[in-house]
DNA sequence: TGTACATCAGTGAACGCGCGTTCACTGATGTAC
DNA sequence: TGTACATCAGTGAACGCGCGTTCACTGATGTAC
């Protein structure tokens, strides 16, 4: 063969890590298949080698996008005691860093009024991602012990943080006067952290992964 | 004239209403200049006589939406105490009839992740909308004398509340899972309210107008 | 009262462009014999 | 060791469609004289 054992498989990550940025950045819509064969520097009329249709390409990327994130935010919290741990993901997330990198950010975040318009595949892996972070959140919200979560072992209170969460990150994008994006960031880290009790714990100073 | 005095002007808010229903249905991108002028019971080729452009639709679309929006929360809450009117609009908006009607909904819950790619006059026109809606929600806030509002008169407190209110809803509606999303509204609202100390404050009954 | 002309909202064909998808082909390498 | 053939990731032209925009035209009515 003309290339490696491993080259298609390599090339379709790639393509899978180029689509999950491009989709952040340009929503479902404007990503353009072309665009992200030639990122990858290739030709469009190869993609069908590597995805069905540009719907199956999507729907991947999200899947990619997910995993990606979930290890990343692991990383970060890795060793932390649980209220720490929250407390981190929190300022990380509700951050001017997080509002000022669409591609590399939640696709809650990005993707959230694109969603009721994608396909029903797209949808669900949607579903996985955020029943997955709620998951994580709740996991942490019990291990610290924090009051507030009931009977469902905290799954409806990370369910209602994590709508803040996302909708100030999305919110504080959406928004084009800066100070007021900032402030609204601000506002929304502070409430967060209060409701869950953890005013006094401080970023944990470590540099995002 | 064929038409009489006011036609013009009529067909052209026309042409607003309808885009403004399309607009949050389905986003700036998928929004078509022909089925605007269809639903209008006209052909294409008229549109340019009303718009400059696509773009100057869109805009003038969006400044009628969040005009129509206001003006129905203050029917809504007329001449109820401040603390009344805060929990009443808190209800109606973190609720599930708002998630299920897209058109006639709340732009910033329907358009927030789209927002990055549009034009600067709409953003501008976002901008203004936001913060008129901040501004009210501010008002009510130091008006039902509500602590937590500090030195801007509230201001920081009702975008923080606001983004809140937006996220949930928004996040409720890209979940396809109903059980998740009526869970995390229901969760959302009870918790704002309880920010605001509004949890003793019924829903005031009264239909939306 | 009648004729010629201006007005102007709306019509419908056409243009150009972006984009998803298809498809015959390429060319380097592996395999059979 | 050499020849014929299969494989297959990738190429690049082409197709079809949606859509924003343009433009010459229509036709009912108002106005000038």
């Amino acid at each position: 063969m003309r290339y490696s054992e491993t080259h298609k498989t390599e090339t379709h990550a790639k393509l899978l890590r180029i689509a999950g940025k491009a989709l952040r950045e340009k929503g479902p819509e404007r990503l353009a298949v072309a665009e992200v064969m030639q990122a990858a520097g290739l030709t469009h009329g190869g993609f069908y080698a590597h995805f069905k249709s540009k719907d199956a390409l999507l729907a991947e990327a999200l899947e990619g996008v997910f995993a990606y994130s979930k290890e990343k935010y692991r990383r970060l919290t890795e060793g932390l005691p649980p209220r720490h741990a929250l407390a981190t993901y929190i300022d990380f997330y509700v951050s001017p860093d997080h509002r000022d990198n669409l591609s590399r950010g939640c696709p809650i975040v990005a993707l959230n009024s694109d969603l009721p318009r994608q396909s029903r595949k797209f949808r669900a892996v949607f579903d996985g991602g955020v029943k997955s972070l709620i998951g994580a959140l709740a996991h942490w919200i019990a291990a610290a012990g924090i009051e507030g979560a009931n009977d469902n072992g905290g799954e409806t209170l990370a369910a209602s943080i994590l709508s803040a969460m996302a909708g100030a990150v999305a919110v504080s994008r959406a928004v084009s006067d800066k100070s007021l994006s900032d402030e609204m960031l601000e506002a929304a880290r502070t409430s967060i952290k209060a409701r869950l009790g953890l005013s006094d714990v401080a970023l944990s100073g470590r540099a995002a992964p």
